[in-house]
DNA sequence: GTCTATAACGTGATAGAC
DNA sequence: GTCTATCACGTTATAGAC
């Protein structure tokens, strides 16, 4: 699975700088919370230029949010539609792949989940979620399974409330999780690494509970 | 369980008519995209006398905020400190009366998890969120069962990211997760509800797994 | 206590020199 | 293209009348 970002960080051009550093500062602050001068300082440029090179916060932010949503759930489809693997198979590959992805970007989940909520039309607008899910290799498999009776009868919408829940709250309630638990950052990652494995299991024991 | 509000409805008093406002623009927008207009607006009453009472926008959202954390995890500790039921019983009780709260205030887990990490340390100083899960009775059984042998051995730090994400993670995501399965309101909710009973059987299958 | 009017401030955006 | 200086505006906060 590629990194998330479409803009490496040995992008030198200063457009590219910038776009990298709003993407830091967004992803950690969220819109509103963030200052256009924090992106500066962050891309090591003055103030004027991002205006010079995007214009507004606002076309820097929509230009940032479309692409962090584009590549996240890109990478969802990918492993959603090789042909290859069984349902389990994906399931495994896509548990793995997936907390290894978020543990290179850990704020991504809260920072989509936060943005939609401000915004919850347009961004969805331009992304075919719905079709990019009910016509995925992984979906007929998994009605495919249903029907066969090797699984449970469940709705597609808990079967992936509880995949994605069970991958991405780790990761969006970590300061919650880390506090309650007296974890420090180690303890709670090699805790959550672990999950990269486990889920799967779950997974399969809440399909044929 | 009681609702999350100390400050019910029906707190006819200018101060208490503030407070409730801001707690619903805090909620849904979050501390950076909230006004102050929008709040004096939601409480019927004019700007100035926002400031009259409290202040500061930073002082009247650290009350609520403080409040809502305390009641979101004093509704917690009640149900994990019940001495006459089990640990199946509880985990049921928990989910049922959790789920229905949440119904009530669906966005508070997504408005808690944006503002802790934006204030990761102050607010959880002031409540012992480790000493109150590790002294409950909750986790005294869980032990007790996992020497018993009855269930797997499973780091309780798994066990609460699990319970707490397959219970919150609808709420959060809730945008992304009805657009992705093509779900109205209705739809979406009535999935949700299915949870109440659904959690705990899936809960027993990941710790008997 | 409650209001209107306004001050003070922070932040997004631009003008203009280089 | 990049910078410094500054403007313009929205929002928080306060002064002062009632």
């Amino acid at each position: 699975m590629k990194n998330l970002e479409s803009n490496p960080e040995n992008d030198i051009s200063t457009e590219g700088k910038i776009k990298n550093a709003a993407r830091t500062v967004f992803h950690k602050k969220g819109f509103a919370a963030a200052r256009t001068r924090d992106i500066a300082e962050e891309a090591g440029i003055n103030l004027a230029l991002l205006n010079y090179y995007f214009r507004s916060k606002e076309k820097l932010f929509n230009i940032v949010m479309l692409e962090t949503f584009q590549n996240f759930f890109a990478s969802i489809a990918t492993v959603f539609n090789d042909s290859d693997s069984s349902l389990e198979g994906k399931i495994e590959k896509f548990a793995s792949d997936y907390i290894d992805l978020l543990f290179q970007e850990p704020e991504i989940p809260l920072f989509i989940m936060s943005e939609i909520r401000n915004n919850p039309v347009e961004l969805m607008k331009r992304i075919d979620l719905k079709g990019a899910v009910f016509n995925s290799v992984f979906f007929k498999q998994y009605i495919e399974r249903v029907k066969e009776g090797k699984i449970k009868e469940l709705h597609f919408l808990h079967f992936m409330m509880n995949f994605m829940g069970l991958i991405a709250f780790p990761f969006i309630a970590k300061p919650l999780l880390k506090e309650l638990s007296g974890s420090n950052e180690e303890q709670f990652n090699e805790i959550v690494a672990e999950r990269k494995t486990l889920i799967p299991v779950w997974m399969k024991a809440i399909l044929t509970s």
